[in-house]
DNA sequence: TCACTACCTGT
DNA sequence: CAGGTAGTG
């Protein structure tokens, strides 16, 4: 059976790419909400899908670490990948570029072709958007907002993913009235159904995001509601079969190109997508970094932290409250508004919290309970589906 | 423009 | 109630 890929391990597929922890840190990027299908499969070591493949990125200092796993319809070869390098592994991050230097016959058995590795490289440049300067984003932003800047001493490398729109828009529509856990429980459930299987890997089955035509086969809505989506079964349906049946093949891209405002107000058309969704699709999908995507939560910042006077005497977050927030904090923090509101949105997630009192991160802080309760909450829903029938 | 409600499901 | 949306008055 195959494994996740330990960088430890010494497997001569990993490759590498110079980047700064202060340009990323995988942990917040990752794990902040923005993307539903990444998890710590190891120490440091983050597992996910992107692009169709699977992925396990993990980074040190200055060099950030990536392994692409092999399955059907894909080239590369994987096994000879739990041989050790030869002499040290050079962990040291002096190495900013290119594969770990093997010798030739271990070349043959685990080999990462040249023209590959620059285009994977190019991958996942694109996906973590390393093109954009951070640490200049942030010094912008420290400059003109003090609070900014206290927390943001913390929580360095927090990043915003170019993510594929039609898992960003779908994922999202599931997150109406509902918490992180249980989105990624019902994404997973999603792509374990729905989606194409792509490898497994220490028992753990990694499917693809389903593509839309699936998505708006009429069976679905019964499907998903079968799996707990609730009443967003019937959203993700319905909007997955407006966008087949009246948009073109290059809607998504088309949006990518059309100003921010426009973009939001497509988007909006769709059932189960209002201002926040819209918002998120904008930022993490279509190139907008000026979107700033306002809950609840971030209502409480503007108002607590930043004494925002918009909505303060409203009991609920109406469009024109929310328009007024994002105008808020377009203004303070200028096109790359987006970027910053994730930064603070991420210190102030519970599971971050640690952070602030200098105390690392340990991995499975937060899961060990849940796993045992979701194991339970699947046959419930087995048997209420047998009752059914 | 704002308030209120229903909508699924789990903590 | 939970990182909302849609429909109503």
């Amino acid at each position: 059976m195959s494994h996740h890929a330990l960088l430890s391990a010494g497997c001569t597929a990993w490759r590498s790419l110079s980047c700064p922890r202060s340009e990323l840190r995988l942990d917040l990027t990752l794990g902040c909400g923005q993307t539903f299908r990444w998890r710590e499969t190891a120490d440091g070591h983050w597992t996910g899908v992107m692009r169709g493949r699977v992925w396990t990125l993990t980074q040190t200092e200055d060099v950030l670490w990536y392994y692409v796993y092999s399955h059907q319809g894909n080239q590369e070869a994987e096994h000879g990948c739990e041989r050790k390098v030869e002499g040290e592994l050079q962990l040291s991050g002096k190495r900013s570029k290119g594969i770990i230097e093997i010798k030739q016959e271990e070349a043959r058995s685990c080999t990462v072709m040249p023209e590959l590795d620059n285009k994977d490289e190019e991958l996942l440049k694109d996906f973590f958007q390393l093109g954009v300067n951070l640490g200049d984003l942030y010094r912008d932003w420290s400059a003109e907002d003090p609070h900014f800047k206290h927390t943001a001493n913390i929580f360095r490398g927090v990043r915003m993913l170019r993510q594929d729109p039609v898992e960003c828009l779908f994922s999202f529509i599931c997150s109406s009235n509902n918490h992180i856990s249980r989105i990624q429980g019902m994404i997973d459930r999603l792509c374990q159904t729905l989606g194409n299987p792509l490898c497994k890997l220490d028992d753990v089955a990694y499917h693809d995001f389903p593509p839309l035509p699936v998505l708006s086969e009429t069976t679905v809505e019964m499907r998903l509601r079968d799996l707990g989506f609730g009443y967003r079964a019937r959203f993700l349906q319905q909007s997955a079969q407006i966008i087949v049946n009246s948009h073109g093949p290059d809607w998504f891209q088309s949006l990518r190109c059309a100003p921010y405002l426009l973009a939001r107000n497509t988007l909006r058309a769709l059932p189960g997508v209002g201002l926040k969704v819209a918002d998120c699709v904008c930022l993490m999908s279509l190139d907008k970094s000026e979107a700033v995507p306002v809950d609840t939560h971030v209502w409480q910042i503007a108002k607590r932290d930043y004494s925002c006077a918009a909505g303060s005497s409203q009991k609920t977050l109406t469009d024109k409250v929310y328009k007024d927030i994002g105008d808020f904090f377009r203004k303070l923090w200028g096109p790359y508004a987006g970027w910053a509101h994730s930064v603070l949105f991420c210190a102030d997630l519970k599971r971050f919290q640690k952070l602030k009192e200098g105390i690392p991160l340990l991995k499975d802080d937060k899961k060990e309970v849940k796993n045992k309760k979701k194991r339970k909450m699947n046959k419930k829903r087995e048997n209420s589906k047998h009752q059914r029938t």
